[in-house]
DNA sequence: GCCAAGCGTTGCATTTTAGGCAACGGAGCG
DNA sequence: CGCTCCGTTGCCTAAAATGCAACGCTTGGC
């Protein structure tokens, strides 16, 4: 859109922190860059980047101009596709800010079945940790937000929340592979293998830990959940995972999950959410209409919000 | 602001229903208007006007386009308008659709002591009838309606209701002069001047008299009330309004004003609204404010919400 | 203390874009 | 049938945007 290459430049500006940087990415020289932001504040009367010896920052002028851009920018994509949706094209793009627990099965399931039906809009996940998750909306860099929460109120729209369960993760010939439902008792009776802080199920065990006496230090910490599923197959280790992100026995790579018992782990949350007061372009909404559905067939609505268009 | 050009060019044509007249507006050559048009087409990917013979019209999809046409200009002044907030200018723009109640005394007085404050504030009043309030709203035609309303519920965001009784406007030596309070009956002892159907006032005395013998057709009638002060100035007629479009003795016409005794009328409301979902100006939001705060103190509330920024 | 590196900025030449002018073809109307 | 008003387009000129090269400045390392 023509009318939105000064926006484009000056939020490259302010992201890149530099108006030569700016110029890179935009593949423009340094001096196309300037003219444009100084073209702009004239108009608009002030400055809206300090200028120091590093580069440029925005001052509290430029903090409102930062954000009436991101918001026209994103109005103007929800513009165009209510108007592909008009015309029948079903286009668009979808950004998806998602916890790690997400990604190996459910998200892609989701985004293939999706697109599938509708091969014109293209996707972008990002993995993200709860506490980002309202800022990455508030700045317009995701649509949408999929996150596990262990516990605390999140600070953005909340379209769809639904319970979930700590899975215990091990070799598909582990002696404790027989049972269905385990205690956490039992697992410690093994070497387990955790995700680092931050990771879904950690925060989760950590506060069913709290006080035990046959809590253990892992004897495996890793931030790739793949490599853990990797070591448990190949040892007698345990680890966890929320429902979600648990191997369903589909994939056939030697490793089985098992539910733990209610009693011994309170349950965190999933949350489907999006920015505030943002009405979201057709094609992020229908995703996460459908999204929504199939979270709440597989789990339950724990609550639920019929939002608008 | 350069980078709006095209939308101010479109919302011309929208407005005009035919690229050439939107031309002479906008002091320019039809080629000109036509060619920013159709380059914004061709970027959209859709035309927005279908061709007629004697002009264009919007298509559905224009329809959407106009309308985010009309969100993105508002929103550029809202940004204008709090960057010049920021740097203590207080400048702005306030446009200011009111019942014709409002116009003799009230929304004067209101606008030349905000403007003696902030003499950066531009205003711009409408006068309008209730029912055209939401719709005025909606297509961002003005800021803030100021409305005198006998029933209905509005169709917009209320940020303030006072009542409103019923005042009888009579010349000062009038034998009903010496009442302070006067019953309907009183004043249908002498003939009536009435303002037409639409004014305020009108509609609550048609709903008091329904079904009461005394009542009679007016002995005039005026879309006029500077007509109607004229008129019952210089006769024994006597005509209606409500209270804060009566006169209050301070400008000397020879007339007076006397309250209808509350069991004959029942008052209808004055309403201070704005669009929905909006969020104003600084310039028309510190008005809002301001006017709100006489309403309450004159009338005392009847409801209120206090609003953000 | 100086010098190289990186920054924003500016004069100048070039390219790209927008605008005015005049003319064309088509639809409605008397 | 002809007149009028509409949107549209080719052509030319004016204006705006961009690239290039160079300037002045601050910072950080030697």
């Amino acid at each position: 859109m023509k009318h939105l290459v000064t926006f484009r430049v000056i939020e490259a500006i302010a992201q890149t922190g530099s108006i030569r940087s700016a110029a890179e990415r935009l593949s423009q020289t340094p001096s196309a860059v300037q003219r444009r932001l100084q073209n702009y504040e004239e108009e608009l009367g002030f400055p809206i980047f300090e200028r120091t010896a590093k580069g440029v920052r925005l001052n509290s002028a430029g903090e409102l101009v930062i954000q009436h851009i991101r918001e026209t920018l994103a109005d103007t994509e929800r513009l165009n596709s209510r108007i592909a949706d008009l015309a029948g094209m079903r286009r668009g793009h979808v950004s998806v800010g998602c916890s790690q627990a997400l990604v190996p099965y459910f998200l892609p399931r989701e985004i293939a079945a999706y697109g599938a039906l509708h091969p014109n809009v293209t996707f972008e996940s990002v993995v993200i940790e709860h506490e980002q998750a309202a800022e990455l909306l508030e700045s317009y860099t995701v649509d949408v937000v999929l996150v596990f929460n262990e516990k605390s109120v999140p600070d953005y729209d909340v379209r769809l929340v639904v319970p979930q369960r700590l899975m215990a993760i091990m070799a598909v010939d582990h002696p404790l592979a027989r049972y269905d439902v385990l205690r956490l008792r039992q697992c410690y009776a093994y070497p387990v293998a955790l995700p680092v802080r931050g990771f879904g199920g950690r925060a989760l065990l950590e506060q069913a830990l709290y006080g035990k006496t046959f809590a253990a230090p892992p004897s495996m910490e890793s931030n790739s959940f793949e490599f853990l599923k990797a070591h448990v197959a190949m040892t007698d280790a345990i680890t966890f995972q929320i429902e979600i992100g648990a191997p369903d026995g589909t994939e056939g790579a030697g490793i089985v999950s098992r539910c733990i018992d209610p009693r011994d782990v309170v349950g965190g949350m999933l949350y489907v959410g999006q920015r505030r007061a943002r009405t979201l372009p057709v094609a992020a909404s229908r995703f996460v209409e459908k999204v929504s559905r199939t979270l709440a067939d597989a789990y339950g609505p724990a609550a639920r919000r019929s939002g608008p268009g």
